[in-house]
RNA sequence: GGGUGUGUAGCUCAGCUGGUUAGAGUGCGGCUCUGAUAAAGCCGAGGUCGGAGGUUCGAGUCCUCCCACACCCA
């Protein structure tokens, strides 16, 4: 017996099946069921364990989630790892936040050991919370418990033991950290985290292959610093740190070579970095002015717009943007160009250049006397470039853009023309590179001037008395032009207040040379979706990226196994633990038993072999881009470390899939995986150790996830959605297929959340209030959520409820072999009734059916989600509104156990309900599963009744195969063609306000294809009552109906008639019917038009049909209809008694009668027709409507609103049988 | 600045190798149907297909230039 069934309750209904999941274990289940099976493997990066999941991560998790179902479904053994990405700066951000910390010099105080500790722990705290979080998306992964992650969180940093029990079963026991590290591992299962001992010694292994293959190497990179702190500065910080300060700013006049007495004008707020300047830029486009000052002679070039430039005038009345940000009060407005010459003495304009006239000049630079600017390759010395020095290389520079194509160089506050110095400024840095510039980085890391600096060195560069003697210099080399106190917006040391300056600092690089070796993987995978050209996308940036930047002056991350000779300057790196312990001779017993992070492993000293030298490991951490493009060998014991019983790296490695959000991966995670992969495969002499080099066969992208207005969701704003508020509101199932449905290439307009409007979620462990970060949870509105549920959940729903209500009334009950048919999925054994002795729609239904089957088979291994969803959508909507509503007659027949019509409807129905639940299962797993209970077990999640032997959850369940048998064409064919019919036949009442209750005489229908003809007729009971036509008859032809008219098909003539084709289109049709009318048999004619001879095959021309009398006609796609209009006495009756019966049945519902409810029916009206259209009708009245009795009255209650039945006026009321 | 892509109904988007009156979904108005449905069916309004040139008998589609937006890059 069925369970009845209720309202849809999708939410609570939800909770339900995930209780059951767990009580029964289902997924463990499933995972025995297909073990041994042949393998799929799917590769998950890594989700960054810092916060919890929002509805921006549960789009890709639902593909990952539906493809390994699917697969699951198909008989395929999976490994079912989830990854968490643990290490690097955002962790840092968040955890410094937390504690409160501000500086780098603030976490060595508070202890690197603890700071790191406290990252970890917030990373497993949030692996937790997300994995909570995935398990209600009914995220089937192989899940470490939340609370023993927990339990590992609170006991790091003390040496207490603790029990942990991994998802595999096994036990263990240890200090926290211990057991933390192996998290993952092949013995335990459970997700993978990028800090596990086997990820970061992976990558060693990788930076070990690329060094042997001469690839690492030092370089530098320009960063924010403090002198005192002794450190860099994230953006973060600086954004953080920015204060308005004065500094004391100089227009520089540099003498310009092989001119006399010719300068280029400069300028400055940093005059400490004159000491180091290489070049000076220009904007190409801008024009320059040439002036002649009085005093001297002396010409100078700057950009002709900054010479009456009112500098900073919007500042000085307005301020920098804040309300603290005022224009100093002792500071007057600053001159202009202009002011400052003729208070020199006065000028005057001698010529206008383009800034392209200027570039590679060569100059004198201001400070050349300086050892700095002498030594060969710059200072600190590049040993590569001992043909260039500071001073040798000085010219004019062409500024270029930045990557917004905005300028570098701009006119306005300077002089257009900027003094470039590559070793203190950011910019400077990156366009020095890119040209070839030599460096000059004065400072040392307490921010004062290194040795060859003659009377800077020692010198702190942001002391103003520094700024002086550069003046004082400049003064006595005559280059000094001007100077002025200049109020700016500049970076500061959040916590103590210092000026930031720039600095060089060392960096370790990865050179890329072997791009063209990842560009060869690349080509080797597919990229999904086709239309946003991934493959392209990824070259191109392979073709255009830089080297490497591998290192991170940080604390929490990968301990970048490079170990440096400080004397010589000679490094080597470190391949594995193993290694390192091997080559230690120095602190490798204070760092046994620690993971290999900082600070435990910053002990361990080797030997230098050529000099005998302690080499100290460098204390960058790597980028975190290592920590997940390692995953694809970390994750599948590459190395072999663990047993391969447990987990053989053959088996899974390539990935048959890896799906995430795309844009930003491609010069992320996808390069990293690609990178590392491609390295990987040789050893560190550079020889190929392994054929398949591709990490993942099939890369599914997906866009991002927006507000419903198309703007990205913030969390600092309070608009970005967190998952839970979503899942308790909208449904899981409803989001899942939102997702799904979604084209991976645009972006998805989720939905909104209202910040200001909290509820309270009803969640399956009970109401919440806000979430356990204790954010109050707010509303979520979604319309594309609602769509999706009114559209597609709803409609199945209703569908489900449908067989459930009628069957229970019924007593239908399908046979135990049809239920084992269809649960088990084994061959075509029938039910009661044999297919081929079904009703034509059954059969069509079926058939329809299988057509479905076919296209998720092949949609869903094909990674195309959206197109399965499209056709199970359009499948939905033929079962609800056209199997459905055509047949629900034959479900409320009267009981009689030999209807066999009624049984067929009723086992047609059944069979495509499982397997509709089978079908969906991947994508929709909670109301798949309620369905599933119900139609084969009887049961509901609720329940832990399952009497039968049939496989207890839909997930369990083979994924169905089509029948070839019953998938038929034709048939499919033939009911398109009848729905065709109705549809033309719904426009032309429409059209000629013919409402559909209303009985009419005849249809008749012609077509031109004789088996699209047969099909109509074999369907013809099908359009009369869909149409509520009496008859429907075929006719040869409708000519004695309709008129014809022919228009010329433009497609076949244009090729044949070419400039002809303007006449043609004005005189064929004027030919007519007489002339033409062979077209219409399928006969070829020549035909004269203004003296050419035209010569027509049918299909050169457009036939279509016109009006006649009595008749309404119309016609598409080869077929004819027309409707008889005429209205005759008996069809008005028959009319009004289905008016009536409509009538009565609307008063039913709205007095909340239930089906099998009876009544009574009174009326008054004095119309005589309507006497006796009842005395004729009384008996299908009462019938319809379950009435016993069906009287005229003379006593309307009072509030009675008459009805309309035919023309006439009535007052109908019901009572029912209490 | 270079590269890639996009621009079609109020909104979201289809429109294949050029073809007649440019479509779908959604929203809006109307009509119809309804004994599972929160539905469904039909009709309608709403478009100088980003702009300007060109090729062609014919251009949303091909070519050139321009404009706007998005992403990527130095």
């Amino acid at each position: 017996m069925f369970q009845q069934v209720s309202d849809s309750n999708f939410v609570p209904g939800e909770h339900d099946v995930l209780n059951f999941w767990t009580r029964s274990d289902t997924f463990r289940k499933l995972r025995e069921k297909n073990r041994g099976g042949k393998k799929w493997s799917f590769l998950d990066g890594p989700i960054t364990a810092n916060n919890p999941m929002g509805v921006h991560h549960a789009w890709g998790r639902t593909y990952k989630d539906t493809y390994q179902r699917f697969f699951a479904m198909t008989g395929h053994d999976q490994r079912y790892q989830n990854g968490f990405d643990c290490q690097g700066l955002w962790v840092e951000v968040e955890v410094e936040k937390q504690l409160g910390l501000g500086t780098k010099t603030a976490i060595a105080e508070y202890g690197i050991d603890k700071f790191v500790n406290e990252c970890k722990r917030r990373v497993l705290r949030f692996a937790a919370r997300q994995t909570e979080q995935s398990q209600r998306l009914g995220y089937w992964m192989d899940w470490d418990e939340p609370d023993q992650l927990r339990q590992l969180a609170e006991h790091l940093g003390t040496d207490q033991e603790v029990s942990f029990t991994a998802p595999s079963g096994e036990r263990a026991t240890g200090p926290a950290h211990q057991l933390v590290e192996r998290l993952g591992n092949p013995e335990w299962g459970g997700s993978y985290f990028t800090f596990s001992t086997e990820n970061n010694e992976t990558i060693w292994d990788f930076l070990k292959k690329c060094f042997g293959r001469g690839k690492i190497y030092q370089g530098h990179d320009v960063m924010p610093w403090s002198g005192r702190g002794g450190s860099a500065y994230s953006q973060m910080e600086i954004a953080e740190g920015r204060k308005l300060t004065t500094h004391k700013s100089a227009f520089v006049r540099f003498p310009l070579l092989d001119r006399d007495n010719e300068f280029l004008l400069v300028w400055t707020t940093t005059p400490w970095t004159l000491t180091s300047n290489i070049a000076a830029a220009v904007n190409i486009d801008l024009d320059y002015v040439q002036i002649r000052a009085k005093k001297d002679d002396a010409v100078y070039y700057f950009a002709k717009e900054n010479l009456n430039f009112q500098r900073m005038a919007t500042e000085f009345k307005e301020g920098f943007g804040r309300p603290e940000w005022k224009w100093p009060k002792d500071l007057g407005k600053l001159k202009t160009l202009a002011q400052i010459f003729k208070e020199q003495g006065g000028f005057e304009e001698i010529g206008t250049v383009k800034g392209a006239e200027l570039v590679d000049l060569r100059y004198q630079g201001p400070f050349d006397d300086l050892p700095a600017q002498q030594l060969p390759g710059g200072y600190p010395q590049d040993e590569d470039r001992p043909d260039v020095t500071g001073a040798s290389w000085h010219r004019v520079i062409d500024g270029g853009r930045d990557s917004r194509g905005s300028a570098h160089v701009v006119a306005g506050e300077g002089t257009g023309i900027v003094h470039m110095a590559p070793g203190c400024g950011d910019i400077d840095h990156k366009i020095g590179t890119a040209i070839g510039m030599p460096v000059i980085a004065p400072l040392n890391e307490d921010g004062t001037y290194g040795e060859p600096f003659g009377e800077f060195a020692g010198l702190e560069a942001i002391q103003p008395s520094t700024a002086e003697l550069v003046f004082e210099k400049l003064r006595e080399k005559g280059l000094l032009v001007a100077v002025e106190t200049y109020p700016h917006i500049y970076p500061h040391c959040w916590r103590t207040g210092d000026e930031l300056v720039f600095r060089l600092v060392d960096e370790w690089f990865i050179n890329m040379d072997w791009r063209d070796e990842i560009k060869d993987v690349t080509r080797q995978i597919r990229w999904l979706p086709d239309s946003i050209d991934g493959q392209n996308r990824e070259v191109e940036w392979l073709t255009n990226m830089g080297d490497w930047m591998i290192s991170k002056k940080r604390f929490w991350g990968l301990a970048l196994p490079i170990w440096v000779d400080e004397e010589t300057g000679d490094f080597e790196v470190m391949g594995s633990l193993a290694e390192l312990k091997e080559r230690a001779v120095e602190g490798w017993g204070d760092f046994d038993g620690n993971t290999p992070h900082r600070p435990w492993i910053d002990g361990v000293k080797i030997a230098n072999p050529k000099t005998g030298n302690l080499m100290t490991r460098i204390e960058d951490v790597g980028n975190p881009w290592l920590d997940a493009g390692i995953v694809p060998f970390s994750t599948l014991n590459f190395n072999e470390r663990f047993s391969t019983e447990a987990l053989n790296w053959a088996d899974w490695y390539p990935a048959d899939l890896v799906t995430e959000c795309f844009p930003g991966q491609f010069r992320n995670w996808f390069y990293s995986m690609l990178s590392l992969s491609t390295m990987m495969q040789f050893d560190p002499d550079g020889n190929r150790t392994a054929e398949e080099k591709k990490p993942f066969r099939t890369l599914l992208g997906h866009r991002l996830v927006q507000n419903e207005e198309g703007k990205a969701m913030h969390k600092s704003d309070g608009t970005a959605i967190w998952f839970e508020e979503a899942a308790e509101q909208l449904g899981v199932d409803t989001m899942r297929w939102m997702y799904l449905q979604q084209n991976p290439a645009t972006d998805l307009r989720f939905g909104t959340r209202h910040p200001d409007e909290h509820v309270t979620l009803q969640t399956k462990d009970g109401p919440i209030a806000e979430t356990k970060e204790g954010v109050a949870t707010a509303k979520v509105t979604s319309k594309p959520a609602d769509e999706t549920r009114r559209q597609i959940l709803i409609p199945l729903w209703n569908c489900y409820k449908f067989f459930i209500d009628y069957a229970l009334a019924d007593g239908f009950e399908p046979t135990a072999e049809l239920k084992a048919r269809v649960a088990l999925a084994s061959g075509t054994a029938a039910g009661v009734t044999a297919i081929a002795d079904r009703p034509e729609i059954d059969r069509w239904i079926l058939s329809n059916l299988q057509s479905l089957i076919s296209v998720a088979h092949t949609e869903l291994s094909d990674f195309n989600a959206a197109g399965f969803c499209e056709a199970a959508a359009a499948f939905v909507d033929d079962l609800s509104n056209w199997y459905i509503r055509r047949n629900r007659r034959r479900f409320w027949r009267s009981k009689d156990a030999s209807d066999t019509d009624k049984l067929a409807a009723y086992e047609t129905l059944y069979e495509v309900l499982v397997r509709l639940s089978q079908l969906l299962a991947p994508c929709m797993p909670f109301l798949t599963e309620r369905m599933y209970q119900n139609l084969v077990l009887g049961s509901d999640p609720a329940s832990d009744e399952r009497p039968s032997d049939l496989p207890e959850s839909v997930h369990l369940c083979d994924y169905p195969q089509a029948e070839a048998g019953l998938l038929d064409e034709a048939l499919n064919k033939r009911m398109a063609a009848a729905q065709l019919v109705v549809q033309l036949g719904h426009r032309l009442r429409e059209e000629n306000s013919l409402r559909v209750r209303q009985p009419l005489a005849e249809l008749q229908f012609a077509t031109a294809d004789a088996q699209a003809g047969d099909a109509i007729l074999q369907l013809a009971d099908v359009v009369s009552d869909e149409l509520n036509i009496e008859v429907v008859t075929r006719q040869d032809n409708l000519d004695s109906l309709v008129g014809y008219s022919y228009r010329p098909n433009l497609r076949t003539l244009g090729p044949k008639y070419g400039k002809l084709l303007g006449v043609l289109r004005s005189k064929l049709p004027e030919l007519g019917d007489e002339v033409l009318s062979p077209l219409r048999r399928g006969e070829s004619l020549t035909v004269d038009i203004d003296g050419n001879e035209v010569s027509l095959e049918p299909d050169d021309v457009l036939i279509s049909t016109e009006q006649a009398e009595d008749w309404v006609c119309s016609d598409e796609a080869g077929i004819q209809i027309a409707i008889h209009r005429v209205l005759t006495e008996p069809l008005i009756a028959k009319g009004m008694s289905r008016d009536f019966v409509r009538h009565v049945q609307q008063l039913r519902k709205d007095a909340g009668l239930q089906m099998q409810d009876r009544i009574q029916i009174a009326y008054a009206s004095d119309s005589k027709l309507l006497e006796s259209m009842i005395a004729e009708y009384r008996d299908y009245i009462c019938g319809e409507t379950l009435a016993d009795d069906l009287a005229s009255s003379l006593s309307p209650s009072a509030d009675l609103t008459p009805v309309k039945v035919g023309e006439d006026t009535v007052a109908i009321w019901i009572s029912s049988h209490v």
